[in-house]
DNA sequence: AGGAAGTCTTGACGACTGTTCAGAGTCCGT
DNA sequence: ACGGACTCTGAACAGTCGTCAAGACTTCCT
């Protein structure tokens, strides 16, 4: 039935708990076959592991077509219908994949989160001075600014979403910890390479460079061309002044 | 004619432009009799005077109530009914004193902002000492977070919706013009009486400033009791690391 | 007191929303 | 090539939305 291949899909991502659907329907027993006889259980298991790739797979082409159109539109004036037209299925199918539209939405923050907070992993990784860091680091978050601000301003309208709507909160502040951890690995290597102790916490570090960030990228939207590179300038001047208040 | 009052309601305000609405309907001539007779003439004033008084405030009532509705709903899901309930009116009254829903929210928003800027203005003035002005301004911040936490998280979601909507651009960016200079009077009156140079211009010291407001807000609507302290002292090290990174 | 102008209510409208579902279409093991 | 499971469509649903207009109520000048 349609409900099993769901619960299999759901399985894959890790649906824990949220309101459990299915309200009147009686649900059917979730994969008895599977211990009827030895031969047929394989296959089936081949088949149905099979199925379930597939499933997980078109959720997540639905998701991120959900993204594109988040990203274009914002949260408030998202539907089901615009985001169907930016696939070529119809919009019916966005609840055969997912269980109603809070779970796409889900869906679609997670898939941002893993696509999101790698992204300067490399230059932490291949910096050597502390100055080729902050030279790359602040030199990359312009960049990103000036190719991914759709997807950015996205993020924060859900951040923002999560101070009013308490379903998204939980999720919202599991990446904003892994944006801070990412933010951190940059500025605590700093301070590693540049032989000094930071003065600031993680927390602070994140919260300063990424309403710097929030700034440039409302100023970038506007039409401000100027914004990347001021905000390049104020990285690095932020970097310059995270050693401690006592001298080194 | 209901048309002349709304005019009159909104020349008050200063409605610039935005789109000339009343597309169908041919608009009656503005105010013709005023010309009529001397006598007759000044009275018409006095009247018309009065009643556009009387107009812009019960607009101002309106907005206020608009203003609760947004600050708990979030922009996203407040609709004019709800508005309307916050209210001894019904629904229909806010299309008699504002053209649509974007008039409404646009005159919430600059009413906002009249309320707002001011909120450090005498922390400033009153200050004697570096010192003073560091521990009683960061207190003002922690104080703000606690009282204002549901008005500031409406702002944070209207200058997020402008990063979709151009209509609200304008506005939002003149409020954060004004906002940003409300904390450079802050920041550089300090650095006045600290004796040093700050090394950050004002549009970076108001970026770092509002992050660690944006991150408290975040924790603190999410149940965390401590983040008002901790942007106390976050906003307390900020202001000690504001002095040009050469000696003074 | 009469009556015009201003104020507000009420109900309706068309458009759009998320959601459901019967059924058509597709895939694939047998 | 049959048949069952999976996938997808498209219409229909019950609500809600912003908007509007007809009319009742109030106010206040003459």
């Amino acid at each position: 039935m349609t409900d099993v291949a769901r619960m299999a899909g759901k399985a894959i991502v890790g649906d824990e708990s949220h309101v459990t659907d299915q309200p009147d329907e009686p649900i059917v027993t979730n994969e008895p076959q599977v211990t009827e006889s030895r031969v047929t259980e394989t296959n089936r298991e081949r088949v149905s592991r099979r199925q379930v790739d597939k499933f997980a797979e078109r959720r997540a082409q639905l998701a991120d077509a959900a993204l594109q159109t988040l990203a274009e539109l914002g949260y408030a004036r998202t539907s089901l219908r615009e985001i169907a037209q930016n696939t070529t299925f119809s919009h019916g199918v966005l609840h055969y994949y997912f269980s109603d539209k809070q779970d796409l939405i889900t869906h679609c923050v997670r898939q941002y989160e893993a696509a999101c907070v790698t992204r300067y992993d490399e230059i932490v990784a291949a910096a050597t001075s502390a100055d080729q860091l902050k030279r790359e680091f602040s030199a990359a978050m312009a960049q990103t600014l000036r190719t991914d601000a759709p997807m950015h301003r996205l993020w924060y309208d859900l951040r923002n979403q999560s101070l009013f709507e308490e379903s998204f909160r939980s999720d919202v502040l599991e990446i904003d910890q892994r944006r801070e951890a990412m933010i951190w690995s940059v500025v605590s290597r700093y301070a590693e390479l540049a032989r000094i102790s930071a003065a600031l916490s993680p927390a602070a570090a994140y919260a300063i460079l990424d309403g710097l960030f929030q700034q440039a990228l409302l100023h970038h939207l506007a039409g401000d061309d100027e914004a990347a590179e001021r905000l390049r300038g104020n990285v690095v001047r932020v970097l310059d002044t995270v050693d401690g208040p006592a001298a080194p």
